[in-house]
DNA sequence: AAACAGGGTGGAAACGTTTCCACCTTTCCG
DNA sequence: CGGAAAGGTGGAAACGTTTCCACCCTGTTT
């Protein structure tokens, strides 16, 4: 039913290997060749990846594993790491774990099964680097680093980004700074920390809380911080969760940034739009996904290179929320 | 060097054929199955997925087109779609052509190339129905009706969602609504005729402009849009123009709403952080993403089923920004 | 003039599965 | 007690490519 090489080795006059070679990489006569491209044209010829995979033993394919596709961030990194991949003639098979290290784990048994060329993945907290230690093909961290195993990896330098909010906040005056993090993530934790040093590096107390990445445990987690430690600055270390402190100023009345400065991470489109706008550090993101994606191919050509780790910088972006 | 399904064999003590038998549907004796399982666990072994689809000719994957992946709507989308196909075994390809006809028909190309067993796409308005017709895969239309062909589609009644909103800005006063409207896609269109219709059943006469979804170009038709007509009210058919509205209101210093109502598609998450909220309307994307697996799955199992078009109905959230 | 190099080509094996077919049990029924 | 049905198993073919190998040319070198 279906057309094959073999059909158009017949439509061409030539044999089936011909054919594969004048279609790929490999030495044949410019008449051929045209011949060829004319008989693929008239039959209608598609490859057949499955059996080029099987055959050829590379797949040409790299994964990419983000913990949350509705994060604007990751659905950035994908764009850039799509074209990037486009660029060097592969393709993406993009996963979402939604930060449960169940599907998490499904993904990367699934991404073996494919015999994916390599593998970008924004770890779940829960992935125990021995998971990935049986894993065959190269692998890159992006924006989560993984405590245990050495691994390349391109992520932000957020010790420095969460000392610049801690900073602008300090500047201006306020001195009882909470702070909200995502528990699910390297990231959160590194960001939690890092607050933690520059607060006492300042002689402040840092008051901290920590919540899974929902909207309903943030604004939970968020009411607990207000009430019990009547901040006059709170630091969020996602998206998300500054829409929830905003949307949860909003709705006790509190004036930002009169009874309450914000300030967060991740530069999201509408943190511009909100009255007042929103004091943030904005990510490099299109540079995580290239540098990623760089890696990985260096990676692949090469398996025993050295294990890198590429840290890149935020910048803070001064709104009104901190005013 | 890899492990195959021999070496599992070997290890079990049974034939290859039996090994894929006992790991997939086939009568087996329980001894054989625990002893399979054991071996399995213990070489590690992985399936080839190419050599699966190969050999039994189904790819047990959808592909998913979308036009925009930093749209919240496909995000969401992407997710039900997944959800459902993980449901019913299957595994998903997603790729974003970014409103771009080339990147759509490459991508189109992919997926024939993949063998996919369905598709699932939400197409370019530039997409000739004659670029599917050679496609021998079921095809799912979403969000976007296709104009020539009929085809399985999955839609919004932009008719009536439109006129909700044109009678929503009516009742509340206001008669010099203008409207902007997505040049790249099927439902811009569709929506920009009902606006019409219904400005029209009004006895109103409607101030129209179209633009390509990219910020620049939808804050450049709002200049002229805003300087030439004078509008009390707009209509935004899409997210990002809501967005470039807003800012653009900000920035001639315009208030919201007495200067100028605002109303469009798409209730994103910062539709009701910002001040006045936006009236929407809300469409059940959810609902797109599980209705169009089902009617994908139905079609896969039965190909000759009659062409079916499902129309969901979207909801008003009148907010501050109309009152 | 003989040997050689190398581009161009066809034939056949191989990639790792699934599935067809044949065969051997066992069980059940007449 | 004989035979048919059904369950379980192994052997081998097949899926659509790529790639190895052998071969044939033509042109160049010794």
């Amino acid at each position: 039913m279906a057309i094959g090489i073999k059909d158009v080795a017949r439509a061409a006059g030539v044999a089936p290997s011909t054919v594969s070679r004048a279609l790929g990489t490999g030495p044949v006569s410019a008449d051929v060749r045209r011949r060829v491209q004319e008989a693929v044209a008239a039959t209608g010829y598609r490859p057949n990846m499955s059996a080029r995979r099987l055959r050829s033993q590379r797949s040409m394919t790299v994964g990419l594993v983000v913990a949350d596709i509705r994060n604007p961030f990751f659905t950035q990194l994908s764009r850039a790491v799509e074209d990037a991949a486009y660029r060097a003639g592969m393709r993406v098979f993009l996963c979402n774990t939604d930060e449960d290290p169940t599907r998490e784990a499904m993904y990367l048994d699934l991404m073996a099964d494919e015999r994916v060329s390599g593998l970008i993945l924004a770890p779940t907290r829960a992935l125990k680097s021995q998971a990935l230690a049986g894993f065959q093909v190269p692998v890159v961290l992006v924006d989560r680093p993984l405590p245990g195993g050495r691994r390349d990896a391109v992520v932000l330098d957020n010790r420095g980004a969460t000392a610049m909010l801690v900073d602008h906040l300090v500047a201006s005056g306020r001195s009882r700074i909470a702070g909200l993090f995502g528990a699910t993530s390297a990231t959160g934790i590194e960001r939690r920390d890092a607050f933690q040093a520059q607060m006492q590096a300042h002689g402040l107390a840092p008051v901290i809380a920590m919540a899974p990445p929902s909207l309903d445990a943030g604004r939970a987690a968020l009411a607990d911080l207000m009430a019990g430690a009547d901040p006059q600055a709170m630091i969020l270390s996602n998206g998300l969760f500054v829409g929830a402190a905003l949307r949860h100023a909003r709705e006790t009345g509190l004036s930002v940034p009169r009874d309450i400065a914000l300030a967060g991470f991740d530069d999201e489109p509408w943190t511009s739009l909100v009255e007042p706008g929103i004091t943030v550090i904005r990510q490099p993101v299109e540079a995580f996904g290239r540098e990623a994606m760089q890696m990985l191919l260096a990676r692949i050509a090469n398996p025993d290179l050295p294990t890198r780790s590429v840290v890149l910088s935020g910048e803070l972006v001064a709104r009104g929320s901190t005013a």
